[in-house]
DNA sequence: AAATCAAATTACCGAATAGAAAAAACAGGA
DNA sequence: TCCTGTTTTTTCTATTCGGTAATTTGATTT
């Protein structure tokens, strides 16, 4: 995996991808995909408590992004993880998170 | 560096994250400030070409979501990175980005 | 104190988008 | 074919947010 240089328009290209991961709603169907495995839209609209067109236009996004695959058996359609890297990204952000509630943690031991 | 359980709380913190991620304005800024170490306001106007209110409400925003610090000198404020963090996430993306250029490839050369 | 420079803030506009309701497309029975 | 169930698409509203211009705040200098 080489480290590419990140010119203004790779970053638009990854800004876009960060996009598709800003919303509570889809992080929320990835997390589902990822203990489940494989779930319908149904099954999914269990899982995430979401609206049933709401969910069917986040999907859209998400496969149109490559984040998740479908697969059409009769009239359901199945989706599942394309791959888990979606969760190093949010390993990354969770380290961030947890460094900064270090250092507020030292601020505030310090008075 | 422990891996903590993604509830819907974390979920919407992580998406939060994301989002200051999902700007191209925002990765340039933070890209500048990876090469050049530290930057007044005024350098970073002409690195990223951004406007001046423009720019100065992003890195109120990346400074408040922590992934810049800020430095004041007389009338200066000198802005750095935080950690480069970010640009793992952004390895991790390009990684998923060469991954898929690489199934299009295959798919084409099968055709 | 007035003038100047750096940076932040405010106010406004326009574009993008999440969410919900309704309609449409699609597939399998009866 | 009609009906039912599953999913997608369309349409609409409200909200969010990026960009710009104008103003304000703060610091330095003369």
């Amino acid at each position: 995996m080489s480290v590419q240089p990140l010119t203004p328009e790779l970053l638009e290209i990854i800004a876009e991808r960060f996009k598709v991961l800003s919303e509570p709603a889809r992080l929320r169907i990835l997390n589902a995909l990822r203990v489940d495995e494989e779930l319908s839209v149904s099954e999914l609209i269990e899982k995430t408590e979401l609206g049933q067109a709401n969910l069917s236009k986040h999907l859209g996004l998400l496969h149109g992004s490559g984040f998740v695959e479908r697969r059409k058996e009769g009239a359901f359609v199945y989706y599942s993880l394309s791959n888990e890297d979606v969760f190093i990204l949010c390993d990354v952000m969770c380290g961030r998170l947890e460094k900064e509630a270090d250092e507020r943690q030292k601020i505030l031991s310090r008075s």
